[in-house]
DNA sequence: TTCCGATTGTTGCCATTGCAACCAATAGCA
DNA sequence: TGCTATTGGTTGCAATGGCAACAATCGGAA
């Protein structure tokens, strides 16, 4: 840095410091928390984002339709149809048609699935305890309780049904 | 929702429940609120994400660098680069040789660009004030010191250089 | 029964953007 | 002075993913 240094004179009248402002702050929080997880995910079994949320998903509920797979909204459904077909082409999960709605169709892991998500989740599991173990138990109830709080809130303020569009 | 609701049959073993898990929840916050950020900035002002970035630290610092311009590394150098061109294109950034260094050049609002500033400005602010509205003063410090702390922590997880993907 | 509107899921198209290769310029060192 | 490693910045390429149009299906009302 030669003479970059005088980069930090402050403009005129610096309406918004970038620095305190909380939805930066939290895109990057939840940026590098992305990153850090999807170095296992990515990195270690070739599972895309939304593969991996997929794979969770069906690991916690068996024969969730493509529909629920997004139901808090993080996901577009395009999104979703893709990663399952990927993921059936992988041969890690399963499609049944629904005869009672045939619009639908339920989805489960294979056992091939069902053996990739007990490898990725506890190394993930791993990674989310180690960003927490920075704070007291104390702290973490508060954390949980805030984001709560603060997603609530967001939902009101997010345009009403578009809400799948980060990464 | 016809007969999906039998989709909530808990798989054999969850090792992960989505809902907790702290990697999972920050970015659907940080999702919503960027969503309610973009309405701002994207559809009345025809910003994009990364244009956005750029012109409020050229607000707040007069005459970075485009290497400056993402120190906390949260875009890629390409990105910055694009996004300043689209700018510079639109009459809202200048560019200024440094003739000290002339790998680098300085960047600056023009009256046009610190015009746009002025205008977006204060509504992404008060985006900011209505999500933060629903958490009392003390809780809103308690969560700014969360965050720093879960950041710093998330910085030594992540992959060391790497950190600009997420939207 | 017969429409019409709503819903699930897929796909074509296009904008975005990360990656890596590259150019230009500098700094450090022999 | 040259030679190499490093850094700021741009661009081609390819993959990702959102949007919107579409097909298939269902539900409800006339």
């Amino acid at each position: 840095m030669a003479s970059g240094s005088a980069a930090r004179k402050p403009a005129p009248e610096p309406l918004v410091v970038l620095e305190e402002f909380l939805p930066y702050r939290l895109n990057v929080l939840a940026g590098l928390t992305s990153s850090a997880l999807a170095q296992i995910y990515a990195e270690r079994f070739g599972l895309s984002i939304p593969a991996w949320r997929v794979i969770v998903t069906l690991g916690q509920y068996e024969c969730r339709t493509a529909r629920d797979m997004a139901p808090d909204g993080v996901m577009h459904k395009s999104t979703v149809s893709r990663a399952v077909s990927a993921l059936e082409k992988r041969g890690l999960v399963k499609r049944r048609p629904n005869l009672d709605d045939r619009r639908e169709e339920w989805l489960a892991l294979t056992p091939e699935g069902r053996a990739i998500y007990e490898a990725v989740a506890p190394e993930a599991l791993a990674v989310g305890e180690r960003l927490l173990s920075v704070l007291t138990p104390q702290e973490q109830q508060t954390l949980s309780a805030l984001i709560d709080k603060l997603t609530r809130q967001a939902r009101l303020l997010a345009p009403q049904d578009a809400e799948g569009e980060e990464a």
